[in-house]
This record gives C-alpha cells, sequence and structure tokens, in this order.
DNA sequence: ATCAAATAGGACTAATTTAATACACTTTAA
DNA sequence: TTAAAGTGTATTAAATTAGTCCTATTTGAT
C-alpha cells in the first residue's frame, strides 16, 4: 500500500488542528496532545521537525508555543509530507552500489522513479492545508491549470 | 520520503521489459532476471504475485513463461503498484485498537488518509504502463477529464 | 513413458526502517 | 530566580520489508 508513514499522519493531524485555530494563536506541545490524543514526547518531536522544514513558527519561554508560518492555503500537502519523508523519490538506486544497470545506457529504475515521483508531487502540490481542516468541503482538486477535477471523477473505484 | 518499496520498482521494471516486446512473446522468470539484472527468486516471486493480480498470464510446462494479460496501454500505475504494495491507503489506524479518536465524532486520520489516497490514485490512475516504456515521450499526464497536463507543469519544482 | 524446464505456493530468516522514548540543554515571561 | 516551554541528540524497541529456500505441479520434447 502506498502509504504514509504514522508519523506523517499525525503531522497532518497537528498541522490541521493548528489550522483550525485564529492564526495568531500560539498552541504548546502539551495542548496538541491533548487535543490530537497523541503522545508528548511523539509531538514534540515533530513540531520540532515541521519548525526545521520551515512550516510552523516557535515561541521560546513561559507563554510561548507554536503557530504556522503561513496562511493553510500557502501550505501544500507535498510540502507537510516531505518535510517529514524526506524529499521525493530519493530511493537509493540498488545499482549505486557496485552494478552496472546497462538497459539502454540509463537505470530503468530511476526513469520509472523519476517519472513516479513527478506524478505523486504534481498531485500532492494541488492540495492545501486549508482542504484538510474542512474535509466535506473538498469536492476537487485542481490540476496545474487551475482546472477544478472533481473528487469523484479524480478518485476512480475504491480498490 | 514516499518511496515505493524495492519491489515495487523492480516489478515496475519487469513489466516495463514485457511489455517492450510483441504481446505474444512469453518470458521465463529466468530470463527476465537476466534482462533486468535482478535475482532469480525475487523475480519469481514478483511474477507470481503480477499474475494473481491479474496483470500477467501464465503458461507453465516446458515451453511456458509469462506476458501481458492486456495491452500495455490498458494498464496503469496504479494497478501495477496496488498490487504489490496492496490497495491504497488502507493503512490500520491506530486508534481502531482501543482508544477514542473524537475529534468532531470522526478520526481525522481516517479523513486524510481518504483524501490523500484518492489524489494520489488519481495521479497514478493517469500513468499507463506503455508511458514507461518510452520514457522519453512521456511530457505529460492526462487528468480524468482527458485534458493534457504537461510534465513539467506538473512537476513542480524540485525538492 | 520419462525427463527436464518451467510455473505455483508456501514458509522462513535476515536486514532495514520506523516508531517511540529518554535525557540534558536553552530560552524567557512572571 | 524559577518554572514553563522549546531544542537537540542519542538510544532502544517494534514492525515491516526484502530475500531465500523448498516442494509440488504442469507440460513439451525425446
Amino acid at each position: 500500500m502506498i502509504r504514509l508513514g504514522k508519523l506523517t499522519d499525525y503531522a497532518l493531524v497537528l498541522m490541521s488542528q493548528i489550522a483550525r485555530r485564529p492564526a495568531s494563536e500560539l498552541h504548546t506541545a502539551r495542548d496538541l496532545a491533548v487535543q490530537c490524543h497523541l503522545p508528548l514526547p511523539t509531538v514534540s518531536k515533530l513540531l520540532k521537525t515541521l519548525l526545521q522544514s520551515g512550516l510552523l513558527a516557535s515561541h521560546r519561554g513561559v507563554k510561548g508555543g507554536y503557530n504556522l508560518a503561513r496562511d493553510p492555503h500557502a501550505i501544500s500537502l507535498a510540502e507537510i509530507i516531505s518535510a517529514l519523508e524526506g524529499p521525493f523519490g530519493l530511493t537509493e538506486c540498488s545499482t549505486d552500489v557496485g552494478g552496472l544497470c546497462d538497459l539502454e545506457s540509463s537505470c530503468a529504475i530511476k526513469d520509472n522513479q523519476r517519472i513516479i515521483s513527478q506524478v505523486l508531487r504534481g498531485a500532492l502540490e494541488s492540495v492545501m492545508l486549508s482542504d484538510l481542516t474542512r474535509p466535506m468541503q473538498l469536492t476537487g482538486i485542481r490540476d496545474k491549470q487551475g482546472n477544478l477535477v472533481p473528487m469523484a471523477s479524480a478518485a476512480g473505484r475504491m480498490q
């Protein structure tokens, strides 16, 4: 299954939770852990990662906490996911080690990965954090021309 | 990183290799292992999985082998990938165990996963096996309306 | 009829990756 | 000055994935 790691799921929940509140409001790791039913050490680690990726801003000290670095409409799922899972399509090619993968002089695996990464990244860049905070209102995704692709149609059949 | 398992990469290479040859031609696991520079036991296992998913047809006996069950234009990457990785978005929700994830009475993680799975599946259903056999000719992907989305634009920036 | 080549299915082990935790340090408002 | 809150690093445990092996079945060729 193409699935995100648990930590990435948690990060999306955290980001959604923060995005639901006014932008100026600060959220402590402890509060978010309670609100999202997640263990505090995990939440703390995730917030740090999201901070380092520039998706959150932090304020230290007693009245500190985290808030979004940008508007929820300006943060794509691709950014959040790659903050947690690393850059798209960076699987180490097994042939880097010592082999020679010379199906027509270029590595077929890398070609495939390039194509697939582009497709996936393009799709995830079209969904914004704001689309997650009101799931019922997400009826379609926008392609790169800005055309609206209805959700039912984009989904295809359930597998 | 959102990356496919190694085995899925291998499966894509195998399927591409088969797709490059005439449809009627049979390919043994041994031949494919040599051609694709992959270990035979792994190739054998992958071909079995692809067979069970209905993407390959098999012919037993001395002159046996595998060939595609359908035309390369009629096999999407979504099918090949889900054959290896299982159905999209079927991560077991950690709250299934015993917890109660009652952020507004429905699980936020599941909602997110549903949305993301739909987006990813939609994207991968628009790329066909035939697009992998001639990588240089893939200049765009088709959205579900059939509109062509140019590759450079769909790709966005490299992360 | 027999043999050899090939697929079919399952079980098992090792390696890798991911998840979760713990601890020491820094900052800052009250 | 103190307590609350973020920062950084290291370590351990759990889960998943990758890879291999063995045995049975089918079938074309001799």
